[in-house]
DNA sequence: GCAACTATGGCAACCGGTTGCCAAAGCCTG
DNA sequence: CAGGCTTTGGCAACCGGTTGCCATAGTTGC
C-alpha cells in the first residue's frame, strides 16, 4: 500500500514544508516549530505562539488551571476558544495510557437481548463522558480473543457479555485487561449476574400450580452460564414437586431455532415448554400458530428475558422479566469502579517499586460480583393444562396440522 | 483529582525511576532508554535491544518488511513474538492521524430500527478491521453536536443515522470531519437514502384497491427527511386517486407514542392508518386490541421499515420492508472509501502548497448518495374496507369499547 | 536591606511508534 | 581495483499533548 505510505509522508513533510534540518549541526533546539498550517485545527503549540506563552503553559491552563495565573489563563482560554482549538484525545491519550473508552463484546448484535445491554452499557458510559465501543464476537470464542487482543491499549477496559471463552482463557484475559463479565461467572473475575435461578423455579411453579406435569427445557448454547442455571433450577423444583421434565438442545438462541425445535417439542409428551430465552419462545410460538396448535390451550409456553416484542407477540409471552438494560449500566459503572481505584488486584509479580496502596484491593473486592434478580412476568402464553392426560394429548396435537 | 494525576507522574517517573536527567549537561542523547520493565507489555525498543537493533528496524520489520533484510526481520518477528509485543494502536495513530474507528450515531438505540443499521454498520467495519463506536444522540441536535466534536480526531469518520441537526449545521460538520449521513440528503454531503416513497405509493394503492378512501398518516420526527418523504408520497397518491388522507402528529417514533395514537386516530373518519414507522403501528395495534377493535376488519393498520418484531406482531403487520442492515454496511463503505481516496472535496481554501490531486475528485463523486428501494411486505393488518361507509364505521367503533 | 519563600512560567523529556535522510557495507561493472 | 549502484540499518525529528524540575520575579519577614 505505498500512497497510503505516501499520504503519511506528505502529512509529516509535505504539508509542512522545511520544517527538518539536516541536523548535523542542527538549528538551536527551540523556534523548530513552523507558523500555524491553515485551514486544520490548531494544536496546543499554535494556540501557545498566539499568545506568546510556551505550550505547557497553554497545556496547564486546561489541565491545572491553578498552576497558571489567572491573568495568562484567562487570555490563553480566550485565545484557544476564538481559535477554535480542541484537544486532540489521541495525543492526550499517548502519555496517561488512558483513552476514556470502553469496549462492550456481545455474542451476537442480531439478538435484541443484547440490545438491551447495549443501551445500558451506552448510557452508563456516556454519563461519565466515555466512549463505547461495540463489537461482535459472533458466538466464537477465537473472535472473542481476536477482538480483545486488537483492543487492548486501545481501550480502558472490557464488558464481555455472556463471553463463550473458556475459563481458563477467561482468566487470562482477565490478567492482562480491566474488565467485567456479564452473565458469567469465573473466579476473580469480576461480574453482573442475571440470576435466572429463582424466577426459573417461579416459573415452574407457576406451571405445577396450572396443573403442568411434564414440561419440556429448550436448552441454549452450552457454553451459556445462564443455561446452566435455568436447567438446574428446573430440574430442582422437578424433583420437589414431582414434574417430569425433559431437555431438548442445545439450541442456537434465535427464532428459526425455535421454529425448527417446536416440531422436535411436540414430539415429547409435555403440556408446556420453557425456553432458554424468549427468541425460541417466539419461534416456538410461530411454529405452533402455523401447525394450527392453540397456545395455551393445547401447550403452554414460557420464555426468558422479556425482550422487546416478547408482549406483543401472539399470544403475549409469558416469560421471565429481566433487568437487562440495568445489567449494561451496572457493567459499566462496575468497570468505571475498578479503573478509578486503580486497582486490578491480579497482582502478578508484586512489581518491586510500584507504589500501589495494597489496603485498596479489599474495598475495591466488596462490590466484584453484582446479582440482579429477575421476576415472573404472566402473560397469555401459559394457562391451565389441557384436561385429558398423558400421550393422549401430544397424539392429538402430532395429527392436528401436519406441517 | 489528584488522585489521577499521581497515577500519571507515577506512571511517567515512579515506575521508571531515574531515567530523568537534569539536562544542563545532558547526558548523550543516546543510551537514555531504561531496561525493560516487568510485566507490562514491551515497545517496539524493548524488543530492539533485545534484538541488538534501532527501534526504526523493528518498526519497519512489521510495516514495511521489504525495508529489512529477510535475516533480520526473522530474527525480529521471532523475538517480538516469544515478548509478546503487540503495537500500541494509540502510538500508532499519533503520527499518522488514523485511527481505523469509525463513529455510528443514530439518535435513538432504543428503536430497532437502528439496531438494524448498528449491526450492518458493525459488520462492514469489522470486516475491514476498523472500530466502531456506537453514540445515542436522544433525538437531540445539540447531542448531535456535542458527540461530533469529542469525537472528532478520536475517529477517521462518522456515519449520522437520521440526523436531526440543521442542513446548515450538518454542512458545517461536512466540512471539518469526514462523515457519511443515512436518511438525510443534503446538499454535497455523502449519504444513503433508503427511497420509501414508491414504496409508500405503493402502500397507498394496496389500500386503495382494497377500498380505502379515507387515510390517515400517523406523522414521525418533524426533523425526519423520510417523515417528508413518505407525507409527500402519500398525497400525490391521493390527489391522483381522488382518496382522502389526513395527518396526524408529529409524534415520538415508539411504541408509547402509537398507543396514545391511536385513540386520537379513531376520532378520525378514516378506515386505515399508515404509519411513519414500526414502532407506531405496533402501539396503534396494540390500543385497538385492547379496545376490542377488530384489524384489519375494522380499520387496516400499515407501518414501515419491517423492524424485528413485525412479524410476530398480532396481527402481522403489513409494512414497507427496508433493507436497513444493508443500509448500516452501506453507509460504512461509503465512509470507507472516501477515507481511501483521502478525497474529502469540500475544498475550503486550495491550501497552497498542498499537493492533493485534484482530478480524484471527480471519480469519487460517482457513488457519493446509494439510494436503496424498499418493497412492500403484504402481512394481515391490511384488508378490505369496512363494507359501510363513511362515518359510520367510525362512529360505530368509537363506541364499541370505551377503553 | 537582605534572606527566605512563593507564585508563575519555561524547558525538555516522555508516551510509543513512523519515516526522511544519511552512511556504511556489499555488489557489480569495466 | 576503482567507481558507482543497491541494500540495509541507524539517527533523530515528529505526531500533540503532559509534567517534573528549575529559574526568575515578586513577596514577605526581620
Amino acid at each position: 500500500m505505498p500512497p497510503a505510505r505516501r499520504t503519511r509522508a506528505t502529512h509529516q513533510d509535505g504539508s509542512r514544508p522545511s520544517r527538518r534540518t539536516t541536523d548535523r549541526e542542527a538549528a538551536p533546539r527551540s523556534q523548530r516549530r513552523q507558523p500555524p498550517r491553515s485551514n486544520e485545527t490548531p494544536t496546543i503549540h499554535e494556540v501557545a505562539a498566539r499568545c506568546g506563552v510556551a505550550a505547557s503553559t497553554v497545556s496547564r491552563a486546561f489541565s491545572r488551571p491553578e498552576r497558571v495565573s489567572a491573568a495568562t489563563r484567562e487570555r490563553i482560554l480566550a485565545v484557544a476558544e476564538q481559535m477554535g482549538y480542541r484537544p486532540n484525545p489521541i495525543a492526550r491519550a499517548l502519555p496517561s495510557g488512558r483513552t476514556k473508552t470502553l469496549a462492550l463484546l456481545v455474542p451476537d448484535i442480531t439478538n435484541p437481548f443484547f440490545l438491551g445491554l447495549i443501551r445500558g452499557a451506552e448510557k452508563a458510559a456516556a454519563a461519565s463522558e466515555h466512549t463505547l465501543v461495540l463489537a461482535d464476537t459472533e458466538e466464537s470464542s477465537e473472535t472473542e480473543q481476536v477482538v480483545l487482543e486488537r483492543l487492548t491499549r486501545a481501550v480502558d477496559g472490557f464488558v464481555l457479555a455472556s463471553p463463550r471463552m473458556s475459563d481458563v482463557r477467561l482468566r487470562q484475559a482477565y490478567a492482562s485487561a480491566p474488565l467485567v463479565v456479564v452473565n458469567r461467572r469465573v473466579a476473580p473475575v469480576p461480574g453482573v449476574l442475571i440470576d435466572s435461578a429463582p424466577g426459573t423455579r417461579a416459573i415452574a411453579e407457576h406451571l405445577a400450580s396450572l396443573g403442568h406435569e411434564r414440561i419440556a427445557y429448550l436448552a441454549g448454547p452450552r457454553a451459556s452460564w445462564s443455561d446452566q442455571r435455568r436447567w438446574r433450577a428446573l430440574q430442582a423444583v422437578a424433583r420437589q414437586r414431582g414434574l417430569h421434565v425433559v431437555r431438548l438442545g442445545p439450541l442456537a438462541p434465535t427464532v428459526d431455532a425455535g421454529v425448527a425445535a417446536a416440531d422436535a417439542l411436540l414430539l415429547e409428551d409435555v403440556t408446556a415448554a420453557v425456553t432458554f430465552n424468549d427468541l425460541l419462545a417466539i419461534g416456538v410460538l410461530r411454529r405452533l400458530r402455523a401447525r394450527g396448535i392453540s397456545v395455551p390451550d393445547q401447550i403452554s409456553v414460557a420464555g426468558c428475558d422479556d425482550i422487546f416484542g416478547a408482549d406483543f407477540c401472539h399470544p403475549p409471552l409469558t416469560t421471565l422479566t429481566a433487568p437487562i438494560e440495568v445489567a449494561g449500566r451496572t457493567a459499566v459503572e462496575l468497570l468505571l469502579g475498578m479503573l478509578r481505584s486503580g486497582v486490578r488486584d491480579r497482582v502478578q509479580e508484586p512489581a518491586a517499586s510500584d507504589g500501589l496502596d495494597p489496603s485498596f484491593a479489599g474495598k475495591a473486592e466488596s462490590r466484584r460480583i453484582v446479582v440482579l434478580p429477575t421476576r415472573l412476568t404472566i402473560r397469555d402464553s401459559t394457562g391451565a393444562a389441557p384436561a385429558e392426560s398423558h400421550p393422549q394429548t401430544t397424539a392429538n396435537v402430532r395429527h392436528t396440522a401436519p406441517a
